[in-house]
DNA sequence: AAAAAAT
């Protein structure tokens, strides 16, 4: 029960007040006869309250150490079993739940019948839920029931956990398990489990043997009450443990979508075609409309106006290139003249925006080149060598004196040519150098912000700048979402210099008045031109507009073009841009495929490749087939696991590092994965869905053939999605081979082999 | 569709 405290440390104890009062009242007759009485009279005085602000201190204390979660969670243990409450929890083991347990374990066997839970009152609501679902506005919900699930989990999957031996089996290498532990805190600790086993050997005498002391309970009598079971069932519904019981679920809410799954592979096929009306929202679609036949719609094809667009947008992109030195002599302020051009294009189109007009940079230009001739200083260059960055590569070399010189960059080197560094280091050459003492005191505001659009990108930044930082005596926090604010809270009170993190904290933080960003001298955003994107771009250009006027702005991306062209004119100043040169299809070292698959063999297909060696990352496009398909692989006996938005933040932290941690060979992602992350010696990148954009054809591929090694591509595609996959393959000047296949192929086999 | 805040 502590453990649902922690948690909500930082949020609104509204959530847990329910679950709580329910779980102890019940849990401890105490805790039981003290309620009704109390809570009415006194508030104030009573013992209840105390205890309640014990068990926040606790959970204050404990989150506020995050960084070392393990310790503060050690000392909550230690606390449990001296509050005594141990003692009342066994008369918690011996809840009426458990004993309906036995009876949920059995119907749980049967996973596949949970959809008959629907019958069930509770589920009904389900329906309603599941309408619901097409808006994820609804969603938000869903973030909190993950992080119920965190705490829960272990207590909604005691049911399952019948299911956990089998579950252990699967993943032996499961030594996780302890930072499982650590997400749980209140729950690993609870002595329960440390009885479990003893539990399970007891519990066949158990339920005879405790029943007696059922029957002291309060409840209890009304439960034996119950002559049936059946009508027990009708009280569910108005069962306050249901609720909770939902609360876990919602793990399972995500397999509803997965119901639907089938429907929406078999709306699939119709998909392409009404994707193609997507392709309508282009000017020349109009014609298209009018159009009453597809076969007409072919014939007319070959005139099409969009095609030939295609191939001008690309002609012209490559003459810009050559035509660069001339360019880039005529002034960097100029980069984006074309803006008339703007107006023509619709954000979700995906054509190649003409590229930024750069100063290109090549190997050989750094050679023999040190980080310290770059201008930094000896501590940061010897960070920076116990980093493995010993001498600067050619995107760095190129961004680094720029920044230096306070100039605004806009910086482009393919996927895993060291951005991050590129930026990361010369900024905090920067703010050292503006550090005149006066900088250090408590609570001094934030001097650099770096943006990113996931939280395991803001993360990772932040393992590559905290070390940098910390050399120089300089501090950084994250400030991201899925996570308890407290943490974040009190480092911005005692003072950080770098901020890193995602925009919807950062503004939440702002609105809250906890984050001032007016002093923040330099920006950055990685990833920039996804953080142009629809969705992104408005609480980008807010945030902002908070930092101080005239600040310097960096923007970064392995894909950076002119969508990002609406920040640039309203934010920067004079920027230079700079991106290595020679980055294209033939130095690269990844191997493109694509395979034409029956979509009834696709699943087949994924699993022969996945059953490898090599580590895996598999790409989907959706959060629920994510899940399903790491769900398939694991019923396969291949150790795979899943990283999506509808995972709470601890999940996707742990199941990123399993792949990290070579734990699990295989991770199904969403786009969530596509951009930044890395992640050593991934060797294949499976794309079950082929991306929309290709762009994030190229951030996903990007995730394999890192630092100069070799990887590999495969998309899976339709028959009926050549076409769409030609162009796509086009825009990113990509050339891959085509084979069709089916299960058991020798391709497939080939691939999986590597 | 996904991501990004939380309640």
């Amino acid at each position: 029960m502590a453990q649902n405290k922690k948690p909500a440390a930082g949020r609104a104890p509204k959530n847990f007040d329910p679950n709580y009062t329910g779980g102890p009242r019940k849990g401890g007759p105490k805790t039981g006869s003290k309620s009704p009485g109390h809570r009415g009279f006194r508030a104030d005085e009573g013992a209840p309250k105390k205890q309640r602000w014990n068990a926040d201190e606790r959970a204050a204390r404990s989150t506020s150490r995050p960084a070392g979660d393990r310790p503060a969670y050690g000392n909550d243990r230690s606390e449990r079993p001296a509050s005594g409450g141990r003692t009342e929890r066994p008369s918690y083991n011996d809840r009426a739940p458990r004993t309906d347990r036995p009876a949920y374990n059995n119907d749980r066997p049967a996973r596949g019948e949970r959809p008959s839970y629907g019958d069930r009152p509770a589920r009904t609501d389900r329906p309603s839920y599941g309408s619901d679902r097409p808006s994820y506005g609804d969603r938000p919900a869903r973030g909190e029931r993950p992080a119920y699930n965190n705490d829960r989990p272990s207590y909604g999957d005691r049911a399952p956990r019948t299911d956990r031996p089998a579950y252990n089996n699967d993943r032996p290498a499961r030594g996780e398990r302890p930072a499982y532990n650590n997400d749980r805190p209140s729950y690993g600790d609870r002595a329960p489990r440390t009885d479990r086993p003893a539990y399970n050997n007891d519990r066949p005498a158990r339920t005879s043997s405790d029943r007696p002391s059922y029957g002291d309970r309060p409840a209890r009598t009304e439960r034996s009450a119950r002559p049936s079971y059946g009508s027990d069932r009708g009280d569910r519904g108005a069962r306050t443990e249901r609720p909770a019981y939902n609360n876990d679920r919602p793990s399972y809410g995500d397999r509803a979508p997965r119901t639907d799954r089938p429907a929406y592979n078999n709306d699939r096929p119709a998909r392409t075609s009404s994707d193609r009306p997507s392709y309508g929202d282009r000017p020349a679609r109009t014609e298209r409309s009018d159009r009453p036949s597809y076969g007409s719609d072919r014939g007319d094809r070959g005139a099409r106006t969009e095609r030939p667009a295609y191939n001008n947008d690309r002609a012209p992109r490559r003459e810009f290139t050559s035509d660069r030195p001339s360019m880039s002599s005529s002034g960097d302020s100029k980069f984006y003249p074309s803006r008339d051009d703007k107006p023509r294009f619709t954000a979700e189109e995906d054509v190649v925006l003409e590229r930024l007009e750069a100063q290109a940079t090549t190997a050989s230009d750094v050679v023999g080149v040190t980080f310290a001739e770059l201008g930094l200083g000896g501590n940061i260059v010897r960070e920076l060598g116990l980093l493995g960055a010993a001498s600067p590569f050619p995107i760095q070399a190129a961004t680094i004196p720029d920044v230096l010189a306070g100039r605004d960059v806009l910086g482009r080197g393919r996927t895993g040519s060291g951005k991050t560094i590129a930026f990361g280091a010369p900024l905090v050459e920067k703010l050292m150098e503006n550090d005149g003492g006066k900088n250090r005191q408590q609570g001094r505001k934030p001097r650099a912000l770096i943006l990113a659009p996931t939280r395991e990108l803001a993360l990772q930044i932040d393992r590559t700048v905290q070390p940098i930082a910390r050399s120089v005596g300089l501090f950084t926090t994250q400030i991201y979402g899925g996570v308890p604010q407290y943490h974040q809270v009190s480092a911005l009170h005692r003072g950080v210099d770098i901020i890193i993190g995602t925009p919807g904290r950062i503004e939440d933080l702002i609105d809250q008045g906890k984050l001032d960003l007016s002093q923040i001298s330099i920006t950055v955003l990685d990833e920039a031109d996804h953080m142009c994107d629809l969705g992104f771009l408005e609480p980008v250009q807010r945030i902002l507009d908070r930092t101080k006027k005239g600040g310097q702005k960096l923007l970064f991306s392995a894909t950076l073009d002119k969508g990002v062209a609406t920040l640039v004119n309203q934010y920067l100043t004079n920027p230079s841009v700079h991106e290595v040169a020679g980055e294209d299809q033939a130095s690269s070292t990844i191997d493109h495929q694509v395979l034409v698959v029956e979509h009834r063999d696709k699943s087949a297909i994924i699993e022969q490749l996945a059953d490898r060696k090599g580590k895996t990352l598999i790409f989907s496009r959706t959060r629920a087939y994510a899940e399903q398909l790491a769900d398939q692989l694991e019923d396969a006996g291949i150790r795979a696991t899943s990283l999506h938005g509808d995972l709470n933040q601890s999940r996707r932290t742990r199941n990123l590092a399993l792949l990290t941690s070579g734990r699990v060979n295989v991770l199904v992602a969403t786009d969530v994965a596509a951009r930044g992350i890395h992640v050593d010696d991934i060797d294949l990148v499976i794309q079950a869905d082929a991306p929309d954009e290709y762009k994030t054809y190229l951030h996903r591929a990007g995730r394999t053939g890192r630092a100069g090694k070799t990887g590999t591509v495969v998309t899976l595609i339709p028959k009926q999605r050549q076409r769409r996959m030609d162009e796509l393959l086009g825009r990113a000047e990509i050339d891959a081979s085509y084979a069709t296949a089916r299960p058991g192929d020798a391709a497939v086999v080939a691939l999986a082999s590597l």
